[in-house]
DNA sequence: GATTGCCGGTAACCCATGTTAAAGCGGTCG
DNA sequence: CGACCGCTTTAACATGGGTTACCGGCAATC
């Protein structure tokens, strides 16, 4: 069970080994793979799949018309964007990737398959999506009222856990391959100042920061810089949530 | 049909008779009053049913440990809050009202139930998800690009095309509500800066707001001061979006 | 092994916005 | 009627973060 998705939705259901065997199927069907800084899709088009990143990281960005630039969303493995985007007409934003990514594009119809015979399945991706625009709420915090340290405390952290849901963190360590410009882009700052807040939070001693190596000495502490309260994530779960009405 | 959700529905999708019976009968149904600054549900709390605002302002909000506070969504007669949250098992927000409000708590199973015999309604609910997210995607890129004056004024071209889809505008005029100090909790902006951007934008004759009533001279000129693109709020449709997938 | 381009790091200066404080201005309630 | 309260407005001052500009390292390319 490579398979991010099905990691990360264990978080809120027990899968039987049925309902793994589908997302798995539906995970390798229609493979694609894109290099670094290329689109999935762009502003304008009309959305046809829902696209199911599998390694690599993207993001969720938008361009104003002179040229600043807002990454509204980080994907990493398992994050699926935009359950049922396909309502709309076309698409209001673009998602492009930040290193070379392997995703599958799932046709509506084998959504809609999925949906009508595993109530499970799509309860917990349900949940997926909850989570998913949760995070975007905490953004809307971090931007408005975190300051520029407690902001990149903030993102690092929620970086940290969500690649530990999926698996990809080893110890206290996992890899960040974004630049500094591209952190700029998502926490409204300029590259100069994403520059000394890592300095800070270096000089705190909160992270290591190598290379593409991230290394959290002390989460705890990190996440306290933060305020990093993880409830939005929605990790704590109670067992099934399922009942008679799914 | 003054039912703010039929009205705001109907943008997206045709609705039969029979089908705004439906959800007249489920708004009808769990009614419930509040006065000014009242909580309709808090963080911690667990999510049992779906939120209607029928009349009257509340907000999404969060408050941080030291008291600083987010708002995070403004809601609007005819908003939902949270389409299916109840899959989660507490809230990481809570919703308050900013005015008097009237709203219908719908249950879990009343969901359930349309969601089952009213395809149509469903596909038309799904919209209102997605638009309520790309709103807050928008608040994302506002925070993280747009200075004050784009701030406010992208705000409030907003919030007047979205209640001119509910009915709530005459002319060019509209209720506003908010206090400056919740403008400010919603921009990120304090409230002193709130009021000098406001000023600006009445100097420069964008906007005339007295009391609780926002007029808009020149919708066009508040717009391009904004940089405001209404397509993230999806209102252009082309007819039946329904197929035979659904 | 020179050239180019991308990325991280620094420094000097500046401005948008925050902070603090105080005054004005209706309403409303006792 | 007077006192209070919530809200707006203004002013003086402080600062976090933006801007511009430059350096250096390093990897890819020829």
């Amino acid at each position: 069970m490579n398979n991010p998705l099905i990691r990360k939705l264990e978080k809120f259901t027990k899968l039987s080994s049925g309902e793994m065997q589908v997302l798995e199927q539906v995970a390798a069907e229609g493979l694609r793979q894109l290099g670094t800084r290329e689109d999935i899709i762009r502003e304008g088009d009309r959305p046809q799949a829902l696209n199911l990143i599998l390694s690599g990281w993207a993001c969720r960005y938008k361009h104003l018309e002179d040229g600043r630039r807002q990454i509204m969303a980080f994907f990493l493995p398992g994050d699926l964007c935009d359950n049922h985007v396909f309502v709309l007409r076309e698409m209001d934003h673009s998602v492009g990737t930040l290193t070379p990514v392997t995703f599958a594009q799932i046709p509506r119809r084998r959504i809609d398959e999925i949906t009508l015979s595993h109530p499970r399945v799509t309860q917990a991706l349900w949940w997926a999506s909850l989570v998913s625009t949760a995070i975007q709420r905490e953004w809307t915090v971090s931007l408005g009222q975190r300051d520029a340290l407690e902001r990149m405390a903030h993102l690092l952290c929620e970086l940290f856990v969500r690649l530990r849901v999926v698996g990809l963190t080893e110890e206290n360590r996992c890899e960040l391959p974004l630049t500094q410009a591209e952190l700029a882009d998502a926490m409204g700052l300029s590259t100069v100042h994403v520059n000394r807040t890592l300095q800070e939070l270096r000089a705190a001693k909160l992270i290591i920061l190598k290379g593409r190596t991230l290394t959290i000495p002390d989460l705890e502490a990190l996440q306290s810089a933060a305020q990093f309260n993880p409830n939005y994530l929605h990790l704590e779960h109670e067992g099934q949530h399922l009942d008679a009405n799914d």
